[in-house]
RNA sequence: GCCCAGAUGGUGGAAUUGGUAGACACGAGGGACUUAAAAUCCCUUGGCCUAACAGCCGUACGGGUUCGAGUCCCGUUCCGGGCACCA
């Protein structure tokens, strides 16, 4: 009897056995390197696993496995994002506590996961809800408000020389600056530009000194305008709204502004730039994070309003067109509306600045007509001395620059649209730049009328002599030279924007972190540190309010005790030292921006993580996920890593050094053709004959888009009487791609995949749909064949009795070189992750190595091992089979040697269409004709020759000759 | 509008990075075994022209570089992703 490939029996027995044995348990080996492997953990969501999850998992599993067999010390943790809005979404839908559904949800994600056969050390799990892990967000949220951040350029902790765009320090050396002297000589991160003396400081009261220092701290409470999504009862940070709605749910969003804690995150813009150099991400995510972080270059300048001694300053990047200004715009939102709005311009003014507040962020985003309205006052122009108009439009933002422009038209084509719309004048600067149609916005070209001819003298302007002459430079060069003109003139200054923003980091939602403060006389007060973590209360009612009115305010036991030090009753709150605690929790975010630390040492009560365990790990080297956190998980960890970096926690300034994004997987949708107006399906390619209605059907019941007839009956009452018409005896389906998801009936469960076909054959499976990268759509299709495959693989290790038949027989020179070809391509592609490409290559092997009828262990073996990272139950049980007592994890790689492949000149003959074909190694500098003859005389290919007839030479020069022959 | 990444059979996708395009798998067709089915195995499968051998055309489209281009360069079209009144 031959062996049957039994994968129920095998995978059962191989869980237990890595479970008993503890198989994927890591512990620091200063013997051996390190190798961290991290998936992006999951939210337990309340629908579970399906077939798309796994995907990164896989992939990283193979790669951590690989390692590890390179003896390579690998960590490769798991844990749940628990908190947050999703977690706290489904159980209010399902009307339940979240702390139950979430518990609930990890314990079937965790069933799952363990039915696929991944290598997690699950004994360092985490979960962002746990207190004994929160512990720590909430640390490091207090340690960001006890910092400030110092833009001064420092020497990097990395040496060589390197210079660092700023670091955090504490904010007791800010005050100490203030004491010192104000805020003179002052070059750091702040919410706006303050400016006062030390004695002026000293003479502010606490609540006031608390208040501008707010100003500084890189977690500060902030009076902003934020996304506020009343559907979901919360603020939102920048990258949970997309075009208007949430990302979460598609409820509108609406601005408001509120009092809110924020990170500055805006403070590293320039660090998290710069270390887009030093990762090795995909092109695409970092260019998608460059532009997020928006790092524009240009020149603030400062224009005097006419007949005043006012100022203020726009941000230009084309500092080049001053001479081309011919009015100014301010948003509506500024705060010099008022100053420079004019008695008789006030009513047209008020009711514009109504018009534009009554619009929604989302309005102004689909309707982009030209709206302003001309303020009554002009602005000088510092180079020309002349008075320009200042409007007000909403095409200008508050939140980015100063609020103002200095508007251009010749050369920006809002200007341009906005002059032609009020019929304000344009000056064009660029030689051969016709501006009568549209305007020209390139950065190229020769620059004309700058200064103009008959410049207006005028003694209003501040310079008189040296003046600025731009005419006949190329536009790069006329930006710097007026950027140095500026500042060496004291009109303005060389400036950097960011459009990056200070994240939101408060919500009004029950299910996330405690914020660890109280307030003490309306000062934000942190909570000692040694009394953390601050645990999340219960409360009856945990449902959001539209209102903004968090949770929280229902918890009977949150105020704080100063004196003790502890928790207690709010009704205490009148008394002495008894606080009322934040209400407010914190965003998804905030739990999984520094676990990957969490996991070096995810016990440790004393510190996130400790000196020795972070010294040993340093930061992840592969990281696998999903390229949808582009702008919010892989800022926010960036900009938490690169904080504790500055405080000495983490010693590495980047938290992940690779990373790959694996696709999505869509789902293939399966559709029957509903004849209108009866329970009768017409197959796929009859439905044209037909008036019918395309229905979802389960994709469960489908086989190869063939309709199982009976399932389809059972799956519906109203289906139980349907009729047919077939095609040559069976029902075809149509089928769609689409996202995966219940309400298409697309979505497949892994788990009846792995109870088909076992889960080494979904590992293999789901890497051999496609590069790992990509997105693509499941198909159930092809997936026999992977498992045929396996069979295949499977048999190719018993002989006929279902005896092991690997012997010590030696290996011949072909079963060498399919082995030898295998592992270089096997080796290779894990490297660069084309999984999907060595899985072909380990078919190919499986074949030769059946045609060769190899039985030598010493080919045996390693292919085995080889196969192990990909499906390590089957390998598991081979190895067992072939005498060994240890685990295949830790089988030694094999070595590929290249002796192998390349004994002869000849390389294998290859069979196809009935003829045969080899390659010959010729020398470089032969001629076409020499190179034949060559090759037909050349001794190794006469073997090949003999009673054969030549069909076809063809000649590669300096590399390869092709000789088809057939025989004669 | 700006930036990034792509386009290869009926399908998913290979191609040693400039060297035989279409590996491998799915699907389809044909055959073997079988009372039958399942399972398994073998053959064919880019297009055109052929009885066959051979031949010609083919990697979105148009040019170019090269002995040689799916791969490199220039232009065009189309699909995907990111940013977007960001001055």
């Amino acid at each position: 009897m031959a062996k049957e490939y039994r994968f129920r029996e095998i995978e059962k027995k191989w869980h237990e056995r890595w479970n008993q044995e503890q198989t994927y348990r890591v512990a620091e080996d200063a013997n051996k390197q390190k190798y961290y492997v991290l998936n992006m953990f999951p939210y337990p969501s309340g629908a579970g696993l399906h077939v798309g999850h796994p995907l990164g998992y896989i992939a990283s599993d193979i790669y951590a496995r690989f390692k590890r067999q390179q003896g390579f010390n690998v960590l490769n943790p798991m844990g749940y994002d628990s908190y947050g809005l999703p977690a706290e979404q489904y159980a209010i839908q399902t009307g339940q506590h979240p702390e139950k559904t979430t518990f609930q949800n990890i314990d079937r994600y965790r069933e799952q996961l363990d039915k696929i056969g991944f290598s997690f050390d699950w004994s360092r799990e985490v979960r962002t809800c746990d207190p004994g892990y929160y512990h720590w967000t909430q640390w490091a949220f207090q340690k960001m408000f006890n910092y400030y951040y110092n833009l001064t350029p420092v020497p990097s902790p990395k040496g060589e020389g390197s210079i660092q765009a700023g670091c955090a320090r504490p904010i007791s050396e800010l005050i100490a600056h203030f004491e010192k002297c104000g805020t003179e000589g002052l070059n750091v991160a702040q919410s706006e530009e303050l400016t006062f003396t030390a004695e002026e400081w000293k003479a502010m009261d606490e609540k006031k000194q608390s208040d501008v220092l707010m100003n500084y701290r890189l977690a500060f409470l902030g009076e902003t305008m934020v996304n506020w999504c009343p559907e979901l009862g919360t603020v939102l940070a920048n990258d949970e709204v997309v075009d208007g709605v949430s990302v979460r749910g598609g409820f509108p969003v609406e601005q408001k502004k509120m009092r809110q804690w924020c990170l500055r995150v805006s403070a590293y813009s320039q660090r998290l730039l710069d270390g887009l150099d030093t990762i090795q991400w995909s092109e695409s995510i970092k260019e998608t994070q460059r532009n997020w972080i928006g790092r524009s270059e240009g020149a603030e300048v400062r224009f005097r309003i006419a007949g005043t001694d006012e100022e203020f300053t726009i941000f230009t990047t084309r500092a080049d067109t001053m001479f081309g200004v011919t009015f100014m715009v301010l948003a509506p939102e500024s705060e010099l509306v008022q100053k420079v709005t004019t008695p008789e311009q006030k009513a047209e003014v008020e009711a514009y600045l109504q018009q534009v507040k009554a619009r929604t962020e989302r309005e102004r985003m689909i309707d982009k007509r030209v709206t302003g309205v001309f303020s009554g006052s002009y602005a000088v122009n510092p180079l020309t001395g002349e008075d320009v108009p200042i409007w007000i439009s909403d095409y200008v933002l508050a939140g980015y620059g100063t609020g103002a422009i200095m508007a251009v038209p010749a050369h920006d084509s809002r200007d341009y649209a906005f002059a032609k719309h009020f019929n304000l004048p344009i000056i064009p600067l660029i030689e051969g730049a016709d501006v009568s149609e549209e305007s020209y916005d390139a950065k190229e070209g020769t620059v004309i009328n700058s200064p103009r001819i008959n410049e207006i003298k005028n003694e209003k302007l501040k310079i008189k002599n040296d003046a600025l002459v731009l005419n006949g430079l190329s536009v790069k060069e006329a930006i710097e030279a007026t950027k140095k003109y500026v500042s060496e003139h004291g009109l303005g200054r060389v400036k950097v924007n960011y459009r990056l923003r200070d994240a939101i980091f408060s919500r009004q939602r029950y299910w996330g972190e405690p914020f660890p403060l109280y307030y003490k006389q309306g000062i934000p007060t942190m909570i000692p540190e040694e009394c953390l973590p601050l645990e999340l209360p219960e409360v009856e009612n945990f449902l959001p309010t539209a209102t903004g009115e968090p949770p929280l305010g229902n918890a009977q036991i949150w105020a704080w005790d100063e004196q003790q030090k502890k928790v207690v009753d709010k009704a205490l709150i009148d008394e002495k030292m008894v606080f009322p605690i934040e209400l407010f929790t914190m965003p998804g975010f905030a739990g999984s921006s520094a676990y990957y630390l969490r996991y070096m040492d995810p016990h440790n009560s004393e510190a996130l993580v400790s000196k020795k365990a972070d010294e040993y790990w340093q930061n992840v080297d592969l990281y696998v996920g999903g390229s949808e956190h582009a702008t919010g998980h892989l800022i926010y960890s960036r900009f938490w890593n690169k904080f504790l970096f500055d405080l000495g926690i983490s010693c590495k300034e980047e938290p992940f050094q690779k990373l790959i994004n694996q696709g999505m997987i869509q789902g293939r949708s399966n559709f029957v053709y509903r004849i209108k107006d009866t329970n009768t399906f017409v197959s796929l390619g009859l439905k044209d004959q037909y008036d019918t209605t395309p229905i979802h059907v389960d994709v469960n019941i489908v086989k190869n888009d063939v309709l199982d007839l009976e399932a389809f009956k059972a799956w519906r009452p109203e289906y139980e009487t349907a009729e047919f018409v077939l095609e040559d005896g069976k029902y075809v389906c149509g089928w769609a791609i689409e996202k995966m998801s219940k309400s298409m009936f697309n979505v497949v469960n892994p788990d009846l995949i792995v109870e088909n076909y076992g889960a080494d054959t979904l590992r293999l499976y789901e890497m051999f749909l496609g590069p790992v990268e990509q997105s693509k759509p499941w198909d159930t299709n092809g997936i026999d064949g992977c498992h045929r495959f396996l069979k295949k693989f499977w048999m190719l290790f018993w002989d006929k009795d279902g005896q092991m038949l690997a012997d010590d027989s030696e290996p011949t020179a072909d079963n060498l070189k399919s082995l030898h070809k295998l592992i270089k391509k096997v080796t290779a592609d894990v490297e660069e992750f084309s999984y999907n490409t060595s899985i072909p290559a380990f078919m190919v092997c499986t074949t030769e190595l059946t045609n060769q009828h190899c039985r030598s262990r010493r080919i045996l073996e390693p292919l085995v091992a080889l196969i192990a990272p990909f499906c390590p139950h089957i390998a598991e049980e081979l190895w067992e089979a072939l005498g060994h007592t240890t685990t295949v994890c830790d089988a030694q790689w094999p070595e590929f040697d290249e002796k192998y492949l390349v004994e002869s000149t000849v390389k294998m003959p290859v069979q196809f269409n009935g003829k045969v074909r080899f390659t010959l190694d010729l020398p470089v500098d032969m001629s076409k004709e020499d190179i034949e003859k060559t090759a037909l005389s050349a001794p190794e290919a006469a073997k090949y020759l003999e009673g054969m007839q030549v069909v076809k030479t063809v000649v590669v020069p300096g590399r390869i000759i092709n000789i088809v022959i057939k025989p004669a």
